[in-house]
DNA sequence: TTGAAAGCGCTAACAC
DNA sequence: GTGTTAGCGCTTTCAA
């Protein structure tokens, strides 16, 4: 059905090994004529060589496998394409497995792209791993034998590259924006318990550094979406706060909603501050200050780190941080004189 | 390195041949304890079979090939998830090319996942795809021999399956809904030309059978981003309309920045509606009227069609068309007896 | 300069 | 029941 480097071969009169030889461009020591006959069989039967077969021969596949919890989450897909782009550059491809962000889905995706022989593994672990997990993920790294970079989140003593963005100073950046501009009484809204301790230490160290106290109750649960965002909503307006600091930007804006349906005025009443930088944040009706954090940009350094360690094995092992950025606009100002919500 | 079919074998004291039809749960003519003694030594060394070993045999790989145009859009993204979750319930795996909207990508894309003997493909062409790349489509496809699907986006006689919304029948719901108000100065913001047309050709449909005229100049040229909603709202709010149909919804959030900067209120001065149902129009300050379309389930649809041509050839070039739901939310309402928008 | 041959790891048809 | 064998399409070494 499909033409093979045999088709080629024959249809030119030489021998496979030659046609191998010319099309993968080695160092030739075929002759100028032969090489064109090749050339000319190969594109006249539109000869496309099996990439599996050159995988099983090689031993690694031009893919770059992708293990992500959800492809509908913006920041995911964002780094996708980050990841992908870069690979398109090296003729790779991408294959890619979503987790659900559940930790044995995510661990069996791996072994499967390893089962694949992609030529290296773009790590985002889910948020529920444990120590029993680390070990199997030791375990399967090693017996991949091959580049594996974890991204964005962190599982302790893997052994492998990192490329992550700077949450903890992010969330510094930010609570010390609500800090400078006068609030004494923020409430932050937080993610799964896992993937935001970076970002609460960050809102720890702003508020010790400035001698401020920030109290466990003052710590509300979310999920990162805009339903726990909003689900929270009615606790902090009745808590005495001048401010919020939603961890992500979804459940900022399902604050936002809540806000509107009660008639609290942002930032008037209360200031919001997110964190992500997704598209839609500019697009408010009040835009949202928050931080954004380079998603793209990770899955280049990311690729690029599997690619550089590809090419030196030395290169295994390297931590990159990427700095967020702080976006101020128009969801934060200094607490008014008479903030409508009530003191605790 | 990787632990081989041949180890198992080796360490259980049979033949690689029995090792494979055990493993592979195949009608067993070996006995039980024969049976018992490869499945423990393939589990002692964590065997995992070759993937592409098996692919090459076989000549063809538990995987789905789909090019999208842009897994940043979130429609793209929906469609993506759906086609994971059919394919992991069949123990596939997705590989993933995004064309950046470029019908040289797209055709390339279809074709490296040609080479990598993906079992099915699932294609949403680009948007500027035209007669000639249909041909080579069309050879590309013969080539590749194996189920393809054509998926949201239609370039006529692929000779394919087809999966798709129905999208004419979408914007005429949302048009005849503005009319149903009372509108009768409607302005519409489009897509790129290709992938537009049916949604504008609903629009006409519900125009004509009301009697009422669709001028050439209330079509407005868009980009579905933000961005060229936004642009184009100043020429919209002095146009002399009440109501406004944006083909999507990102051009309805960039087109609701404008009226807010503007004074304008919707849906008081302007009705706006657009197309979609993307997550965040529920939110937005006066959630959008808008067209949700099914794009998880369009995956979902789109990867069970092509597991169907998998098992029996005859279902191909079959055609599924979803249907879209009206979603009435607070920005459309009847014309205001005096709207701010001045007459042409 | 070129052809032949040996696998990569697996499946499937065929002997034993 | 179980082992042996012949490839899948390709790369690469070694002879010619």
């Amino acid at each position: 059905m499909a033409v093979t480097l045999r088709d080629v071969a024959r249809l030119a009169g030489v021998s496979p090994g030659a046609v191998s030889q010319v099309l993968n461009g080695k160092p030739h020591r075929i002759s100028p004529e032969t090489c064109e006959q090749i050339r000319q069989a190969a594109a006249q039967l539109r000869y496309v060589p099996n990439q599996n077969a050159v995988t099983l021969v090689t031993g690694q596949s031009q893919a770059m496998g992708v293990v992500i919890p959800d492809i509908r989450n913006l920041f995911f897909a964002e780094l996708v394409s980050g990841v992908e782009a870069v690979a398109l550059e090296a003729g790779w491809n991408i294959v890619i497995t979503s987790s659900s962000d559940k930790s044995a889905l995510a661990l069996a995706n791996f072994r499967t792209l390893a089962a694949r022989d992609v030529g290296a593994i773009l790590l985002v672990p889910a948020s529920d791993a444990d120590e029993t997990l680390a070990m199997e993920y030791r375990q399967a790294i090693r017996d991949y034998g091959r580049p594996v970079v974890q991204v964005d989140r962190i599982i302790p003593d893997l052994g492998v590259s990192l490329t992550a963005i700077h949450q903890r100073r992010g969330a510094k950046l930010a609570m010390e924006h609500l800090l400078d501009l006068g609030h004494r009484r923020v409430a932050c809204v937080l993610g799964p318990t896992n993937t935001c301790a970076p970002r609460l230490s960050g809102v720890q160290e702003a508020c010790a550094q400035r001698g401020i106290a920030l109290r466990e109750r003052d710590l509300y649960p979310g999920a990162y979406t805009m339903e726990s965002g909003y689900a929270v909503a009615d606790a902090i307006l009745e808590g005495g706060y001048t401010a919020v600091f939603c961890f992500n930007d979804m459940m900022a804006y399902g604050f936002y909603k809540r806000c509107r349906e009660r008639g609290i005025s942002i930032p008037h009443d209360l200031s919001v501050m997110g964190f992500d930088g997704v598209l839609f944040s500019d697009y408010l009706e009040k835009p949202l200050s928050t931080v954004w954090q380079p998603a793209r940009q990770l899955g280049v350094e990311a690729a690029r780190q599997a690619f550089r360690e590809l090419e030196c094995p030395e290169e295994a092992g390297k931590c990159t941080l990427l700095e967020p950025q702080l976006q101020i606009r128009e969801s934060t100002a200094p607490p008014a004189a008479g903030a409508v919500c009530q003191e605790t």
